[in-house]
DNA sequence: CAAAAAGATTGAATGAGTTCATTTTTCAAG
DNA sequence: CTTGAAAAATGAACTCATTCAATCTTTTTG
């Protein structure tokens, strides 16, 4: 069996993860208190910070629980895509973009964001920054897949073009947090235009009916 | 003649403009006390605030200073672009790149970007992202005059081609900033390389000499 | 089981950004 | 030259995030 110590430290640590994704949503990143956030969880303020570096560390604990959600809903589109690339582009894209607030807000997307670009040398910066490149790599092999069914031409650089669209994305989604009165709608319709001329460019020609 | 009180004004301005800018540099961002640069311009810690919202805002004056030089430098290039699509785009983003550390430390750039995702409302943030949106507007002008001179195919939608090369450089200008350790080469050699594939496909085919 | 060592917890103290009631300076009217 | 009002400047006080020396709890050792 655990000894009693780890399973305090593990019930200790989910009471805090808990405590503080409430506390993010219900009052915003910078209104939740430390102080609070202990309280909630029945421990001190130096016990929370024996587990986490500073507050932005367990803010960006709760997004890298949600991009693993994410980069896992996208892998049965990446195995059996639409046979078109823009279509299949945008099914992948879009599925990111909807399951992006289902546990975030805005507020707190921007608030991960800052902090990575921030410290990204802290532990759970860097765990965001694998996420991210798990996601470029995501967007690649989707391509990846549509050229080995023929929708995509021979001869074109997957990683290089994955790259291209998952920073493209990426951005936008970026565009998109920092806009508080932009909507997801918007913010599909740019990105699968802004796609639209390179997705057609890679594309074999159709074939007949 | 200007009122006294609006030379005075002007000149405190200046004052805690040059101090902040010198004790960034001579610091770093987060040494640099609000005591300190209101010390180095003779005014109060009041004072400052009744100039600039926050510490951030002062950064992101510096910041926005230099973006408009970069705008400024990418002018004659998007005046008389290199005859090669990938070629001009390198010319460009290369001008940015090489002009980007000029002023600014990669501490004082993150803190810059860090700050205008998490606080987007605040005067000098807006500021910021309409520099930004000016650079990409560069960029697709940049496109557009390619095919005006028939470089480029017709019929590409030079502003969501322009968006898209746009996104990627800026985005991987982000990755660089992140990484102390990743060079203005490397940065400028893996950007190349992901624009080759979109920079070949919209390119008309070689003239023959 | 006792004692010592290792590991965790604690919360008061620290320090830096920010606020705001008060004071000082400038300007315009009489 | 007053005087009242508007604008600016001031710095002590306040708020939090973060630290750390002291204390307590668990585990290991003899």
């Amino acid at each position: 069996m655990t000894g009693l110590r780890a399973r305090q430290k593990a019930d200790k640590n989910r009471r805090m993860l808990e405590a503080a994704t409430r506390l993010f949503r219900e009052v915003g990143y910078d209104a939740a208190r430390i102080e609070d956030i202990a309280e909630r969880a029945e421990v001190s303020v130096g016990t929370f910070y024996n587990y986490y570096e500073n507050k932005g560390d367990m803010l960006v604990a709760t997004v890298a629980m949600e991009v693993e959600e994410v980069l896992e809903a996208g892998e049965p589109i990446v195995a059996n895509p639409p046979a078109d690339t823009l279509e299949a582009l945008s099914a992948l894209i879009n599925q990111y973009y909807d399951h992006s607030l289902v546990y975030l807000s805005k507020d707190m997307w921007r608030t991960a964001m800052a902090i990575s670009i921030q410290q990204p040398d802290t532990p759970f910066s860097r765990r965001y920054t694998e996420l991210d490149r798990a996601l470029c790599r995501q967007v690649s092999t989707l391509i990846q897949r549509l050229q080995q069914r023929g929708v995509v031409i021979m001869g074109v650089d997957t990683a290089a073009v994955g790259a291209m669209f998952f920073n493209n994305l990426n951005m936008m989604f970026t565009e998109f947090v920092r806009d508080e009165a932009m909507s997801l709608e918007r913010l599909k319709d740019d990105v699968a235009r802004q796609n639209r001329p390179l997705a057609t460019l890679i594309s074999a020609p159709q074939q007949q009916a």
